[in-house]
Order: C-alpha cells, then structure tokens, then sequence
DNA sequence: CTGAAAGCGCTTACAG
DNA sequence: CTGAAAGCGCTTACAG
C-alpha cells in the first residue's frame, strides 16, 4: 500500500513475458487475447499490486475522470446539500470534481467556463440557488454532458434537475386531510416565490380532491420565524376556522407554534402543523422529531443530477425530484377519524 | 471559448518561431529566456487563446491537481458544512477533490487510501465526525500531505483541525454575563461527550472569572429538543433560581424555550438563552435571528484545513478553531446593568 | 491472438 | 539565452 509501489504495465508486461500492448489489452477487456494469455496477465498484475496510474490513463484517453461544478452560491443553505449529494455520489463513481464558485456575478461565468475547459471535465454540473432565478444555459459551450441542478435555465432541452414543490403541498395536504383535519391553513412565504406557488397548487389540489376549500386566504410574507408568528396571530385574529396548518417553511411553522401556544392552543390536538424543508437536525440516538415537515430531497436531487453527468441514464428535460413527509410531534399522535 | 479550441503549446512555439522548450520556459516563469521573446510568446499565446492542457501536464509533473477526501460520514448534519468548506476553498486553488466515504466501517479505509494512491492524488483530507471518535492516522501511508479535520489521531504530530469548545462555552457566559446575568444555569448534550465537557469548561471559567457560580448542576441528557425540555422543567421544579441558560445546542435551547413560556417565563427578560449550532437557516431578506447560539464555524474549519492540506502553513499539530457568537432574540434587548 | 510503434502534450535536464 | 531530445505511462490502430 505504501506510495513507493510504482508498478507499471511494463513491470507487468514483463514479469508476464509479454507485450506491452498485450497486457494493455488483457487488462482492459477490450481487444482479442487468448483466455489463458489473459488470466495470467491478470494473475501477475494482481501479484505485483499493479495499480495503473491514473494520469498517464487519463492524458492517453483524454478524459479527466473529473466533473467541474459551476455554482451560483456553493455556500447557500439549500445548494450545500445538493452540492455534498452530487459530491458523494461522483466520489462513489471515482470522478472527482472542481467547484468554480461564480457567486452570483455573471460575469464570472465565462471564467469559469474557460477553466473547466482547460482541465477537460468530463461532464458540467451548474448549481442554482433555486427556482427563483433562472440559470444562463452553458450546454453549447462544452461538447461534454452539461445537468442543472436545483435551477432551471433560459434553454429548452436542458436536463435540469429541481425539487418537486407541488408534491410537498399535496404530501402536507394529504397526510392532515388523511389525520381528519378539515380547516386547513395556509402560510407561506415571499408572494410570487415559484416554490411558494408550486406548494400552494399542490395543497390546494389535495383540498380539492377532498372537496374541501382551504381555510382562509394563504397569507404570504416572507420565509423568517417572525412572519411565520405574525402570520398566525392575523389568522386568529381573523376569526377563521382552523385546525392544521401547512407553514411554506420550518421556520414559519415554528413562528405559527409559538403564537398558538400563548393564544392557549394545543399543538398538534387543537391545530396540526406541517412545515417544509425538514431543518432538524437528527443526533445519533434521538428518535422523537418535533416538527412534522416536508423533506425536500435535496441530497439526493444532487445525487440525481450527478448520476445524470456521470451516466446519462434520464431522458433530457426538466426532472421534478420526488419529496418526502417527515412526520413529528406537531402531527403525530392523531388517528384519523375520517 | 469553444471545446474545439485546441491550441498545443507546440502551435504557440511555431507561431512565434521558437522551439517548444524556450515556448513552454517563458511561460511558466522558470529558466533564463530573454525578456523580449518571453513577452513575445505571451502575446503568442494570448492571441492564440492558449491553454495547456491539464492533462498532459498533470501527466508530466506528476502531480494531479486533485486532493483526495477521506470522509468517515459525508453526510452527517455536522460534516457537511465541513466538506463544503473545504470543497469551496480547493475550487478556489484551482484542486479538484475525490470523496472517499468509508461510513464507519474501518475495513474500507484500506481501501479508499489504494484509490486515493492510484489516482496520485497532491494531499488527502480525512474528515471526521466530530470529537466522539478517534481518527485512525493514515500520514503514513502517502508521501503528500495529510490533515484531519474535525477529528483527533491516533498519532501525534498530525494536522488536526477541531472546533474550539471551551471557546463556545467561554463567549455563550461572557455573552451572558455582559448582559448583567448573574444567575446562569447550564443544560447539555450527553454525558461525557468532548464537545460539551469542553464548553461546560469554557463556561464555568468565564463564570469563575466573574466570581460567580453557576445555577445548579450541569443537566446532561442527549442532544434531542424533548431532554431541553425535559432538562428546563427539572430546572425549574428543584426551585433554582437562574436568569439565563447556556444549552449545548440549539435543540435543546428550542425544547427549553417552550417549557420557559408554558411556564410563564419571558424569554429573553426573565430568562435568556444561548445554544450552540447556529443551526437557524438565513434566507435572503431576512434579517431578525430568533436563537442566540454560537456558530462553531465548521465551514471555516473545513476551508481552513483544506488550506493546510494545499498550502501547508500552519505547524502541524491540533488547531483549536475559533468559533462565533451570534445574537438572536432569546439574549437581545437586554442592556448591560453591569 | 500478439507485438512494434506512434501518439497523447507537456516539462526538463542537457548541450550548444 | 535557446533548441534537440528524452521521458512521463498508458492506449490503440496497424501489421503480422
């Protein structure tokens, strides 16, 4: 194992009294060689630990085994987990990765492309900061495989990769519809944010199937905790009927639960609460979550565009990345009465 | 910028009209060549757009331009912001990075160090998953450099990087005690663990230094929101009086927090509170903080041992990193009565 | 099926 | 200061 063990095809080649090219060949599965020429070849390689450098393969083959990542933000709460998805998974498939930060400045852009370029990356992987801005398309700039993900781009045919906000509307709406909540709330975030959008159709479609109309406006603000209390007490204050409410993030619904705590209200038995983004962090040894919510994928949406560099398996276009129901004590504990 | 553009070091030397040895010399700054045709064949090779191939000469020097990631749990909630810290801070140098993830399973370590080897990587990274388990030191068996971050060898003289925890716990009590709280209760994670005897120790200094004792004992349970609950109303019940409470992270500070208002508490006037994680996600526009906390600058931590393993400027050995303390509403508003 | 040879594009002693 | 040449270690047509 030690870093001194530089055997070479030729050591090989030799030990096993053929030629280079013959143990090339042998080794690589590719080119016709004679099935006992070929386990001897291996049989000698695996003697001498032979492990074949990978530069030199490289720069013969003209590929980097790297993927570059061009990043919007690497350093924004919801690109971190997408970029350390993609970055597991690459590693899993012996491709490394150089991350080229543009850090929202476009004209950094063509910097970035110029020097991904220069290192040959095998594929691009372009990192959003979501679906509230657009990503400038650098598919005709490399002849290389180029994913999006956690962003979508100014170019049809684009492979893009973004979390599935209708889904985690219709996951909430379902699973209190499906704990016999019928007054249903709504607060979200920024108004005209396209993932608070998506999120509204989804419950609202979740609703509708029940033959249920929402309780109340959805009343939007902003995505912070104090929203999320100010939002509450004005729904109190309102008069209106509620027994669950489905928070546009964590920290809203952890806003709402103070408000309803001091109004006297149970959470979950007098109102349920459903937030979105699963921020909790999970310790070894804890089981018990407070807060239900909806997990984003994040991870694994990374994961995904970075299978999509790597192999290509999917169809180009725009993949809505599936979420999942984290169910915690804020809607635990209810069984359903229909 | 296109992929086409294949310009060879060879292409610049013909173009200027001298051989490729003098072209390549002038432009890596190294070796006597005049000043004039130095210049000359910058400007060559600035017309031409060229770019050398980072193959060939990764090949030639035998270096790859890739550090190698070694990560026991790439996706713990604590060692992701490390990874994207060293992750960013590579990009930045220009180093790709290759994750090896071994999860827990110490047989794979062999392993992930063969692939690290045959990829002839410039450095290796092995990343922890905090204080609670011991690196095992692989310095030895690679000629580059090796640096550890956020966890501890088994072999001294390697290069550590670890949160400061008696820093956290020593600016959670000056915080405090800057406040005018004189009566400062502390609940923590579990029993035993480094973090938080290291933080207990922090706090319990910046309290002797004050001349002040602490209220009550240590309360240590596990990390989870439902033990700082727990914790809060066993606080209360045994009659200590405490005017503020250092919790060893943000959960159990969040569980406090709703036992203090269930019980009639005003929290920051009657009570205030500091956790540690700085786990509260920042969204654009956003500017009020609920939670004050210490942020245990693991994303720092990461860049910073990445640093080393690029640049190597610090003295091996353990580094301490600094921490931060962030203010939120559980502590702020409240002036200094001295 | 097997081998001799060229080539990937750069760096770096070594002569001049 | 400049150039001819070898070498990094592998892959891959091309002949035999």
């Amino acid at each position: 194992m030690s870093e001194r063990n530089r055997v070479t095809l030729s050591d090989v080649a030799a030990v096993a009294g053929v030629s280079l090219s013959t143990a090339s060949r042998a080794l690589n599965g590719g080119g016709r060689v004679s099935v006992e020429t070929r386990s001897h070849i291996a049989e000698v390689a695996r003697r001498l630990d032979f492990r074949p450098n990978a530069l030199a393969q490289s720069f013969a083959l003209g590929r980097s085994r790297t993927i570059g990542i061009l990043a919007q933000n690497s350093r924004g709460a919801f690109t971190e987990p997408v970029l350390v998805g993609a970055v597991a998974h690459l590693g899993s498939r012996e491709q490394a990765c150089l991350l080229y930060d543009t850090g929202f400045a476009p004209e950094k852009l063509a910097d970035g492309v110029r020097r991904l370029l220069a290192r040959r990356v095998d594929g691009v992987l372009v990192l959003g900061d979501g679906l509230g801005t657009q990503l400038r398309s650098v598919t005709g700039d490399f002849s290389v495989p180029v994913v999006y993900a956690f962003g979508l781009t100014d170019r049809p045919g684009d492979s893009c990769y973004v979390p599935d906000s209708e889904m985690a509307g219709r996951l909430a709406g379902e699973h209190l519809l499906a704990l016999g909540r019928r007054h249903i709330a709504h607060i979200t975030g920024e108004e005209g944010d396209a993932a608070a959008i998506g999120r509204e159709r989804g419950l609202l479609a979740s609703l509708a199937e029940a033959g249920l109309p929402p309780a109340g406006d959805t009343l939007a603000g902003d995505w912070g905790r104090a929203w999320g209390a100010a939002a509450c007490r004005r729904l109190i204050d309102s008069g209106t009927r509620f027994d669950a409410v489905f928070c546009g993030n964590d920290q809203i619904a952890l806003g709402a639960e103070s408000v309803l705590r001091e109004s006297g209200r149970h959470v979950p038995d007098d109102v349920a609460l459903v937030g979105v983004d699963n921020w909790e962090y999970v310790i070894s040894g804890q089981t018990t979550r407070h807060l239900t919510t909806v997990d984003t994928g994040l991870s694994a949406l990374g994961a995904a565009a970075a299978a999509q560099v790597a192999d290509g398996r999917d169809a180009p276009g725009v993949h809505s990345h599936p979420c999942r129901l984290v169910v915690g004590a804020t809607t635990a504990g209810l069984p359903s009465d229909g």
